[in-house]
DNA sequence: AATGAATGAGGGTTCATTCAT
DNA sequence: GATGAATGAACCCTCATTCAT
């Protein structure tokens, strides 16, 4: 495999990354319904005939937003792992989520809206692929919950991301974020008041 | 008046209340974006053409739609006013929203899903307009626990709320009704334990 | 012919003439391409549905509209026609249409427009209409020439009007009614170069 | 620059020179109201939809119609320039417009006719287009009878060019090309018997 | 792979005209 | 005659997707 190869697979993954963050951020934004391909290839600077190449239907361009968006929590969680206590890493997962109160009051959790969204269609599939994004953070945070010890860990995993949806939905409604910090503190309030 | 006037007047208000209604459902539904004019006329029953003789325009129609769905929310908490004890109405709130569970987990709260909808686009008002109905049940419930002797009524009407949305979704983007249930349980717990 | 069928139809007439009214001064301004029935109804007054007891068609209207303003030619050209000298009754027409040059500076000659408008048109025989109301004044100009003894009275005529046409052709394009003053000017003192 | 960038380039061009041009021509003949999108494609050779790769509105292609006619006048009067006296230049012109008389006849001058179309628009600003448009030639014929030495050639550019305004729209509202022939004599005359 | 251009199926909206009472 | 309501044919415009080079 010569150099020049290389640069080109790299060039080509590095536009394929490029139009997953473009769709990930505009979609977030804009809602999948309302983006056009055009508005993610002129987000991520790639001509639009060009889109096609890496990205067979618009569909798919949705579909890699939502892998976008759980790379993210990926990482995230992954950061949290390194703390030792799991109540620890719970508390700094809700601290996360405060901390980004300011594109939640404007535009919602990605995953939340978008699940919303995709769930108003009948067909494609997508719909189900945002629920496995959701589910992918309710069993890590059961994982916690399972870890302390906790009697029902699914349902406390169940009860905490639930209130992360509502409370990102209407900050968002509302255009509050202060909803984010007060019923984020309360939830930081209720993982310190367990046993375990 | 003659009989002929009120069934003309009546016929009427009957159209108007019947594209509302469709439109109220199939927005619902399908999400604003995905709903078009026709689709709403057809389950109306009404010739495209004449569905701008009763809404102007589409957005016109969606804020029918969301108007409906504040009058359902009239309804019930007016039900529920005729308990004597808030913390029953709260109670009965809840309640309802585990009887409807079904339809939560196909389509997802018809206030709340719209609104993370409306909330996407920058222009025409729409957006607050769905806020607004969501603080109506916020300032219902706020009520109740105000009665109830409660500290920090608004507070706790946020936490209610926001369970209600963030189970929903969950509900709806999981598929699960039982999510409905479980949360909904949890939350009359809840009410139960609570002082006053 | 009782009392109440007089004035029943006489109020059918005030309609009419309501409506014609209307149709005269709103396709002035719109004209009769962007002008809409409803529009025209509610500058007269008279409900959409009802304008078809007078009208049967939209081109009807705008024909109306074209009497209308032969008739307002047929008034000045009277009023003119009560100065003894020819001269003088043409002087009296140019002074007329320099006086109502910020009308012709905002909407341009209601007959020239409308004409230019409905020449468009390859059916309807709406245009020849358009023709005869300007063929009117064209007539009426050459019958002064004639009485003045002026050999070509008719291409005299032609010149004035076509000046006219042109002036507030001129004057509405460059949205400034001195063109029609210095014209107007620049005509008067040729009428009264003219011999005879 | 290789042939198949050319010809692709120039392919491209080609596509909007041809729909300004069959704009131009659809657009003097039907009046910009009356002339659909589909007209103008299909007058072009061009799928409908694809007209929109080329012009975001309607008022974009009724703005390049009268660039096309903006650019015939260049033309027109850069040819009449090589000719050493002015005064043969604006006969010339008159000339010109005789030679046109049976098109001024059946359709009017395209920018006298779709300048009094527009100015009927309060919106767009496409009023003030046409309207700079006429201002080119008058500002041409100044400079005619200013080179010419004459006074007030302003006033002199306003009665050539009114005249021709109000020759073209008789003619077409009457449909009579003589008028033009009758009208431009006459202005062949004048021009001739100024001093200077 | 790359890219500007092409295509065509809708979707929202307007409006002359007609209908029912 | 009077009137609000009904109807449907266009029209402008958007956009996912495909094509030609």
């Amino acid at each position: 495999m010569t150099d020049s190869t290389v640069s080109r697979a790299g060039a080509a993954s590095a536009k394929r990354r490029r139009l997953t963050a473009a769709a990930a951020e505009v979609v977030h934004r804009q809602g999948a319904e309302r983006t056009t391909i055009a508005d993610i290839a002129r987000a991520a600077g790639v001509p639009v005939g060009n889109v096609y190449y890496y990205f067979k239907t618009k569909d798919e361009l949705v579909a890699a937003a939502l892998d976008e968006h759980a790379r993210h929590l990926a990482e995230l969680t992954g950061r949290l792992e390194r703390l030792p206590d799991p109540r620890e890493r719970l508390k700094g997962l809700v601290e996360t989520w405060i901390g980004q109160r300011d594109v939640a009051a404007r535009w919602g959790c990605p995953t939340g809206t978008l699940a919303a969204e995709l769930d108003k269609r009948g067909e494609g599939g997508l719909d189900a692929e945002a629920g496995r994004v959701i589910r992918l953070l309710l069993d890590w945070a059961e994982r916690q919950f399972r870890e302390l010890g906790l009697p029902e860990p699914d349902g406390l995993a169940l009860t905490l991301v639930s209130a992360y949806q509502g409370m990102s939905l209407l900050a968002n409604a509302l255009r509050d974020p202060e909803i984010m910090k007060r019923e984020g503190d309360r939830l930081l309030g209720w993982l310190g008041s367990l046993p375990g």
